[in-house]
DNA sequence: TTGTACGCGTTATCAA
DNA sequence: TTGATAACGCGTACAA
C-alpha cells in the first residue's frame, strides 16, 4: 500500500498520536516518563504508519549511531564467522546494527576500515586479537568507543577481553602427542597470524620441556591456509624429515589437506604420522581418520564479547575484564 | 598527535583554505567548477587536519547514504563469501561502503533486513536470487534503490540481473553422468533453496530425455548443508537403492561427505558409485577422488553485478540487463 | 510529565 | 565561479 518515497517522521507520528514529536521521539525510545497512555498511542501511530527512525538524523543529533563495528581478519574462515553470527545474535535484538569489516588479514586495511566506520559514531567496537599498527591502535584508543578485543588474553588494566590462551591450547595439543608416544613432533604453520605463533610457542614449550624440541620440525608458510597447502607442506615435511611420528597443524584446514595427500599416497595415519589440527571445524569430525584437534569456543567468544560491549556502551563497568572462555582438547582417531 | 575527541567539520576545512565550507564541500566531492587553485588549498586543508565527513551529516543533507546493501543467504558457505568480496572490491575504491547482511535463508530476516538498511538510505544493493517474500520485493520496488539480484537470471524485463542458469548446470552435471554410462542416477539435496530446486529441474529433464528419470531417486532434505549430512544421505542413499549407479549432490559440501564415508565404508568412487558435485569450492580438487563439479563464477558474478549497480547508482542505463555469467562442467575423478 | 528552541554537519538551492 | 541560507530528521537542554 505505501507509495514510492513516502518517507514518515517523527513529525508524522507525533500528530497522529496528537502529542509533541518530543513526546513522541521519548515514547519511541522508551525514555523518561512518558503517560502509559500516551506512549501507547505513539507506538500504535508509529506502527500504522510504518515508521523507520531516520538513523542518519539520530546520529547526527545525538552525536552516536546504533552501531557496533565488528572486525574479523577473514570471512573465508569459519572461526571467524562463527565469532560474527553469536556477537550479531546478541547485538541485533538489543538494537544495533552491526557493521562487519574484514581485514583481509592486512594492518594497513584494518587501519582504513576503522577511519572510514569510526566515522560513523559507532556506539562500541569488536576487534579480532592485539596485533594492529599502532595508528589503528591510536584509533580504537582516541575514538573512546567501547572496544572489546577477541581470540587473545592480555594481562594489561582497563582492556576488555574474551578469548582464550592460544599458546596453551597449543601446549596441550603437544603435550597429547607427546604423550601417545611421539618423540619428533612437527609444527606446520600457514599465515603465520599473532594466534598461530602464540600456539607455535605452546608447542615449542611441551616439547622444550620433554627435551624433544628440535627448530628444524617447524615449517612456517606466509601463504594463505588451505587444504591444498596443507597438503603440500604435509607431504614436504614427510620428505624432509622422514623420522617424524606426529604433526601439529596450526588449523584444522592445513591438517585435513594433510590427511587427504595421507589417503592418497598410503601413509597410514595416525600409525605412520599421528596428526592434530586446531579449532575443531565442523568438518574435523567427518575426515578419514577423524581429526584429533582443539575446541576453541568462538560462538561463546562472539557472544560474551557483544554482551561486554553492551555493558560497556550503557556505561555500566565491568568486573571481569579479561574472560578466559578456555578450550577443550578432541582426541579423535588421528592421533 | 590528535587528541582525544577532535572532530574536524568541512567549517575547519572551510577555515583553514579560507574559502566558504560550499567550496570546501564541492571542492571536497569534485563537484561543479571550483576554480583548480582553490580546490588544491581545500583537498591541502582538509588532509592537514586529517578530515573525515560526517556520514550522518551527509545522508540527512542529501538524502543519501554512500552505502551499498549486499545481502546473501549465509556466511557459512564460500560461495556468498567469494560474491561478498568480488562486490566489495568494486564498491570500496569507488567509495562505497558495504552493508553485509545474511539472511540465514528465511524471508523474514531478509525482509526485516531490508527494512533496517533501507532507513539508511543505500545509494544501491545487491541480493541473492529472486526468492523472498512479497513484503520484501515491495520494499526493494518501493524504496526505488537501484537493486542488482546475483546468481540467477530472469528475462522479466527492467530486471537487472547477474548469474547463471542454475537449471541448464544441473543439467550439464546429469548429462555428464548419463553420458559416462550411468542409467540410475540420483539427486541428493539440503537446504533447499530456489537455485537447489532448479538444479533439480534440470538433473530432472536431464533424465527424462533419456528415459531414465524415477522419482524415487531423489533425496531432499531441508536441514542446513553440511560435510556430515552429506555422508548421512550418501549412505541412507546407498542403502536404499542399492542399484545405483551415479549420486549427483546440489554442493560440494555434501558430495565430499558423502565421499569421506565412502572412504570409511570401502565403497570404492567412482567405480562402484560415480559421484558429483556443485560449486567447485576450494576443497574439491583435493578430496579423494577429486571431486567432478561444476565451477560457478561466483567472483565474476559478484564483480559485474557491483559495477552494474555502480552505473545504476550514476543513472545511467545499462544495455543488458540479464548477464549469463555460465558455468563451467570440472571433471575430475569421482565421476 | 510535556513541550519549545536549538543545533548536529552537510548538501541543495538560489542569488550574486 | 563562489557564497549565503535553508533545510534534512532527530535528540539535548531547558522551560513550562
Amino acid at each position: 500500500m505505501t507509495s514510492i518515497g513516502v518517507r514518515r517522521t517523527l513529525k508524522d507520528v507525533a500528530e497522529l498520536a496528537g502529542v509533541s514529536p518530543m513526546t513522541a521521539s521519548r515514547a519511541l525510545r522508551g525514555i523518561g516518563t512518558v503517560a502509559p497512555e500516551l506512549a501507547q498511542r505513539v507506538r500504535a501511530a508509529a506502527a500504522a504508519l510504518h515508521y523507520v527512525p531516520d538513523p542518519a538524523a539520530r546520529a547526527l543529533a545525538s552525536a552516536h549511531s546504533r552501531s557496533v563495528i565488528v572486525l574479523v581478519p577473514s570471512l573465508a574462515n569459519a572461526v571467524f564467522i562463527d565469532l560474527l553470527e553469536a556477537a550479531q545474535a546478541v547485538l541485533a535484538p538489543a538494537g544495533y546494527q552491526v557493521l562487519i569489516g574484514s581485514t583481509h588479514y592486512s594492518r594497513d586495511e584494518e587501519e582504513e576500515l576503522l577511519r572510514t566506520y569510526l566515522a560513523h559514531r559507532p556506539s562500541g567496537m569488536l576487534v579480532t586479537g592485539f596485533e594492529r599498527s599502532e595508528a589503528a591502535r591510536r584509533l580504537i584508543e582516541d575514538s573512546a568507543v567501547p572496544c572489546v578485543f577477541m581470540m587473545e588474553l592480555t594481562d594489561a588494566p582497563g582492556v576488555h577481553c574474551v578469548g582464550l590462551s592460544q599458546e596453551a591450547a597449543g601446549e596441550a595439543v603437544t603435550a597429547h602427542l607427546l604423550a601417545t608416544g611421539a618423540r619428533r613432533v612437527g609444527y606446520v604453520a600457514a599465515q603465520l597470524d599473532a594466534r598461530t605463533l602464540q600456539r607455535a610457542e605452546g608447542y615449542r614449550r611441551a616439547l622444550r620441556a620433554t627435551g624433544c624440541y628440535d627448530p628444524a620440525l617447524e615449517l612456517l608458510s606466509p601463504a594463505r591456509s588451505s587444504l591444498r597447502l596443507g597438503g603440500e607442506l604435509f607431504l614436504e615435511f614427510l620428505e624432509r624429515h622422514p623420522d617424524i611420528d606426529a604433526l601439529f597443524f596450526c588449523n584444522d584446514d592445513l591438517a585435513q589437506g594433510g590427511l587427504l595427500e595421507a589417503l592418497r599416497h598410503g601413509i597410514r595415519i595416525p600409525e605412520r604420522v599421528r596428526v592434530a589440527g586446531f579449532n575443531d571445524l565442523d568438518g574435523a569430525g567427518c575426515s578419514v581418520p577423524r581429526l584429533t584437534t582443539v575446541r576453541t569456543p568462538r560462538a561463546l567468544i562472539g557472544e560474551l564479547a557483544a554482551t561486554m560491549a553492551l555493558a560497556l556502551m550503557r556505561g555500566e563497568r565491568v568486573g571481569r575484564t579479561a574472560v578466559d572462555v578456555g578450550f577443550e582438547l578432541i582426541v579423535r582417531e588421528s592421533a
